[in-house]
DNA sequence: ACAAAGGTAAAATGATCGTTTTACCATGCA
DNA sequence: TGCATGGTAAAACGATCATTTTACCTTTGT
């Protein structure tokens, strides 16, 4: 099933660089080369095709921050976004453009947000020597959250400051 | 002029709780309780209307967060999610919604984000003792900015460990 | 040979979009 | 008295929205 692959990369690439709402399925027909018909066979209906593409990316993304030090997983976040580019976290969009009307996109959206987290703990009990600390991992998080944004206006710098801060922080609470 | 203020309250608010694209010139009128031809009289177009809800957005919102100390810059910030209610950032929002091809919105973002900037390096240069540190005050902007996302999905919490982070930092660089 | 599976193009559906128009009503000031 | 000013309601505008329908074309496996 070729076709179901093709849909969903056109369909992240339009939701990600013009909006889900302003994103037509016209304009979509059109980017993944398919008649309207088989795009509904394939993806129901708009809103699941949103859940799908997050679903998609969730898996993509977490994948390529998969690492084990917190000076990795900001550097992982500069290639990313030197590769794919910087509009900010694609899921909080998803929620900020229906406000949480759809609850199966905000359903979609803590799923994720869950699971980051959760990485991100991982990453930062590795580094404090297996010791719970999640005051630290939550604001390893919060900078995380905020390199992804501020990226988008003032580019990878960004991330660069969010990684130094980070390292920082875990020094500190190393000692 | 007391018909402009309704508009733009209304406008804020819908804007900001069911997203841009989402909310229509119909579900305005009746938000603001005036006919659509005042609307357009005061607003221009839809693209005005915005661009006018993100001035006044920036004022108020500068404003809630004029203070002299790292601390205090992220109590203000807590203050505001408490009050408001916190669904991240209203210009990136507004800016992802339309993908960056709306130049008025974009051009609005660039000189809020610029703006937020300039304020949050005075106040990291008052507490450092008038020292120039654009590195140090990108990184409290990180936290600023992560504070104000992280917000939207784990509450006030995420805004206090970006504040405890930030004044980490400070401290760090003072010695 | 035949039928199911999976695709196409194109038109039609009804709703809603942003915006403008038409026609009217109050107010206050000259 | 008269005439801007600033508002109302309601209909109409053409465009676009998400979605469904109709009718047809290729494969492919049995």
């Amino acid at each position: 099933m070729d076709t179901r692959r093709k849909l969903l990369c056109a369909a992240e690439a339009l939701f990600d660089r013009h909006g889900f709402t302003a994103t037509g399925m016209g304009r979509l027909t059109r980017a993944a080369d398919m008649s309207s018909r088989t795009l509904y066979k394939h993806a129901g209906s708009k809103a699941d095709l949103i859940v799908a593409v997050l679903a998609e990316r969730q898996q993509r993304f977490l994948r390529a921050i998969r690492v084990q030090s917190v000076e990795a997983l900001f550097a992982a976040l500069e290639t990313w976004v030197r590769r794919e580019g910087g509009r900010g976290c694609l899921f909080l969009r998803a929620y900020g453009e229906t406000g949480g009307d759809a609850p199966e996109i905000a359903q979609a959206v803590s799923t994720y947000k869950a699971e980051l987290f959760d990485t991100i703990e991982k990453i930062v009990s590795a580094e404090t020597g297996g010791t719970h600390q999640p005051e630290l991992a939550e604001q390893i998080l919060v900078l995380f959250e905020g390199a992804t944004w501020a990226a988008v206006y003032r580019g990878t710098g960004a991330i660069n400051a969010a990684r130094q801060a980070a390292v920082a922080l875990i020094q500190q609470a190393r000692s």
